[in-house]
DNA sequence: ATGGCTAACATGGTTAGA
């Protein structure tokens, strides 16, 4: 949290204004120094940046009404906010980017996708490729780069709770997977399988079907490293403890530390 | 069994999520 380690959290807290309660008893009992939110759901003018700077937060937003929207929460000053993929004119409000004590963090909000087939699919894989031209300069600028945040794609069928039922659907098709596995062929690191994870270990569980007490869940909420700051990550873990509470986002934080003394 | 649940917007029922 202080010193050479550098802790980074993504959450996709499904309403911010819903959730600002879960997030500030979880963030009591988490150290952290960054992190990224997804779908915040509100329009920056309604961000509740004062109650967020009570809890010894500041950083930047990028939202919008409804739907979609991103944050990147920090204790420090964010140098070089960014939002959006520069270029590329998308009107849906899904990525914010800043440094810390020299590391870059890119906090994404990948879209759904619906079905595969679907219009929505089709904007998906056009995003990450996008996003994958993005990275590719992120990182010949920034050698100690994280990406985290909702990827909506789980990489491998060790990440899916029931891998025959999923086979070939949205968030697990060989297109998804394919345009994930561009942006690791970059130099990026799903630094959560460099170490011992539970079996079953999942970041979404569906409302409905009772899901999460069955564990029926899905493993989309990563935090890809470049190479660099991979080989200094010390751990990595979710944290399913809010998804207990009452009234949870669907998604649990996924937190990820770095020792920056090296 | 193509549902189940939650949130926004609106104030009943649609859109979207994953």
């Amino acid at each position: 949290m202080s010193g050479a380690e550098l802790t980074v959290g993504t959450w996709n807290v499904n309403s911010l204004r819903v959730r600002l309660p879960h997030l500030a008893q979880w963030l009591a009992a988490t150290p952290l120094d960054v992190l990224g939110l997804q779908e915040i759901k509100l329009p920056d003018a309604d961000f509740p940046g004062a109650d967020l700077e009570r809890l010894g937060l500041g950083g930047a937003w990028h939202g919008q009404k409804t739907y979609n929207g991103v944050a990147l929460l920090a204790r420090e000053p964010l140098a070089g906010v960014g939002r959006g993929i520069p270029g590329y004119g998308d009107p849906q409000a899904r990525v914010i980017a800043g440094s810390v004590r020299g590391v870059r963090i890119v906090n994404v909000y990948v879209p759904n996708g619906q079905a595969v087939g679907s219009d929505k699919y089709a904007y998906k894989l056009e995003w990450l490729a996008r996003l994958g031209a993005y990275l590719a300069g992120e990182l010949a600028r920034h050698p100690l780069l994280a990406v985290v945040g909702d990827y909506n794609i789980a990489p491998e069928d060790r990440d899916v709770h029931d891998p025959q039922a999923w086979e070939g659907q949205v968030h697990v098709s060989p297109g998804e997977r394919a345009a994930l596995g561009a942006l690791l062929a970059l130099g990026l690191v799903d630094v959560f399988r460099r170490f011992e994870q539970p079996e079953r270990s999942y970041s979404w569980w569906d409302y409905r079907a009772a899901a999460f007490r069955r564990n029926a869940g899905l493993r989309i909420d990563l935090v890809l490293a470049s190479s660099a700051l991979a080989a200094r990550c010390t751990g990595c873990r979710i944290d399913a403890t809010p998804r207990r509470w009452e009234r949870p986002s669907d998604h649990a934080p996924v937190l990820a530390t770095f020792d920056l003394s090296a």
